[in-house]
DNA sequence: GATGAATGAGAATTCATTCAT
DNA sequence: AATGAATGAATTCTCATTCAT
């Protein structure tokens, strides 16, 4: 099964073909799920036919993939677009930072996001799990870079830790109590959540508030 | 759509059916997902006739349905097996009570776990999210009984936040990182996640250790 | 690809079943040949549904296979009836037996024959190999049982030589000479042929008949 | 459907382009079979596009017509050149010279012959069998200028035996048993076979062999 | 109650052909 | 003349569901 594009679109009217085809895909896709997506669906969405359709991507599958890409690509981007210069920067600061970042990137378009991280074992949409990847090795880089903020030697483990607990937080938010994410208590908390574990902002930092 | 069972098996045989449609249910559905799991193939692997599986279940959702009830109940089950007599223990024993039978609970059956978790948002499995908010209420209701040992003053975002982050990094250890979950490593570091969110075990609690 | 039956049908309906859809595919076979031979219109020649078709045979090709197979089954059947206790008779009773039987064989029914040989390196009929092999291998064993008779010591080759030109001109004059068939002219000059170039029948042999 | 080329190329380059076409048809014939011949497929192959393919060929069918014309006009050309001046040959070295070139021709683009020959009666190329016709006129004009050669009175007939035994005998041949065309054994055969049936080349002339 | 044959709508994919550029 | 993007009917095959036996 082929699951990368067909053929690059050159011409000014391709690009537009394949662009209005990955963005029905995401609409479908966000709209009837995975197995309800067809790909006679996703080409009269998107305003073209089957074939023009199986002219750019192989299979139900690619679709996906360039999808997944394009999405991943896009949260990548902000993210490291926020998060340069932090290495100077106090704890509290960056993390807020890396975190608001994580959120904002959430927020990009957080169903489809969702229904691609559903996918991600189903078909292996390794796309998705390198944002992931990615971010547990900016935190990695971080804490390495400050020894004395790890209240645990095992680096890695607690990059893990910290990357899935942020994206869970935030994930889970975004679908099920966006109100949380709106007033801006979500962020608060998972600061608390990240700075505590790592030893800062006990009872006696907080009292200090 | 029916997604109720047609009937209530009262005889010994009919019963001992309706296990094995809901056994190789759960089967089919983690080694072939949710997409691939047919009718006919569950029926064939339950060693019975189609059908018979419809004489059951009305619909390949309905079987679906009864796959989680039924997984949702072990699980929820055999939390509130453990989680009794606890609101006495001190913090920490009663976290990582809490922890450990979680663990338990994602360790019965980690795959069909995985694959209804997935399906949660496709095909609406209301039984899965129970499982949350059965543990969401837990603590709140532990640490109701015990305001001092909250930093925040909103207490159902606590709850919800400690429930979503034990939830996501037991959840995700047993998928991507089972070593971490064998030597009881991550045992520890949840704990720590959670005692130092709710300001217990600081510094300099863990300095003592 | 799979190529051979998915199930053996059991109950009498289901063997009516089949027969009606090898019926459908013979004809829709030769009426529109392999290209435009599709599974939905066999279906419904056969007067059963798609799904029954594909409940039977795995794909297209796989119907295709049990059609030769059947045919095959019933040339070869045809020939074996007829070629039986022919080790004593008279050279020119053996080759005009099996030019008799070899063109009855083909009369079976010459149009399906020829689609399929036509398919026989496209698809790859092996069962309609076999029928040129099991008379390839006939003749060679008569042949090989009256060492006089042979003009040329090459045993297989003169076999293979037989076969083929047998076969071909009993294939093409079913197909573009019919005429020739049914008044038996041509089986006259089939034996002409064979009898000659085995050394009987010469001019001498002709002229005292 | 038509079936005839759309226009005659008169400049050299539309030459050169209908040229690359066919040679395509052919090469992708071959290599893929009719039903997988797709015409933008031969369009890539042949380095130009499909529109430009359908300037000159008004449709598949007149593409796969335009191929067999061509090497039909191959064959019959090269048999032509070769049969001139056989009139008053011996016997026994027209018909060599025959099958000599028979063979010749066959060895042209075997596969491509062995394909078209397929097509025949599928799609109705009657070039292929002009191929045929002209071979029997040809014998049927030598024989009825040697009446004594025929052991039967029935010309035509005859004709028609001949040729379809030696084509049958070449195409096999060429296609399942090449070694005995490379070493000429299979040409010593094929005389015999026709010089016998003649009733030339009985025993007593073998003996003298 | 059980069986499993039958159904047919619907999904993925291909490819001959057209036509705007 | 040439290009190649676009078209969409047609094809193969699947699977949830029904119902006669």
């Amino acid at each position: 099964m082929h699951t990368t594009p067909r053929k690059q679109p050159t011409q000014a009217r391709s690009k537009a073909t394949v662009d209005a085809i990955l963005e029905a895909t995401a609409r479908v896709l966000v709209a009837d799920g995975y197995a309800k997506t067809s790909t006679n669906r996703v080409a009269k969405v998107a305003g073209v036919s089957v074939g023009s359709l199986y002219q750019y991507f192989p299979s139900k599958e690619a679709l996906i993939y360039a999808v997944a890409e394009r999405h991943a690509q896009t949260m990548v981007g902000l993210l490291a677009e926020t998060m340069t210069d932090l290495a100077d920067a106090p704890i509290e600061q960056a993390v807020r930072t890396y975190i608001d970042a994580m959120i904002q990137a959430h927020l990009i378009d957080p169903e489809l996001h969702h229904r691609l991280m559903q996918l991600v074992f189903q078909v292996g949409l390794s796309q998705m799990t390198e944002i992931d990847d990615a971010a547990t090795e900016l935190i990695e880089g971080y804490l390495a870079s400050r020894p004395e903020t790890l209240a645990t030697p095992d680096l890695k483990t607690a990059s893990w830790v910290l990357m899935t607990t942020v994206e869970a937080l935030i994930h889970m938010a975004v679908l099920q109590r966006p109100e949380l994410l709106s007033d801006g208590r979500l962020t608060d908390e998972i600061c608390a959540v990240v700075l505590r574990y790592l030893g800062v902002d006990c009872r006696s930092a907080r009292r200090g508030k």
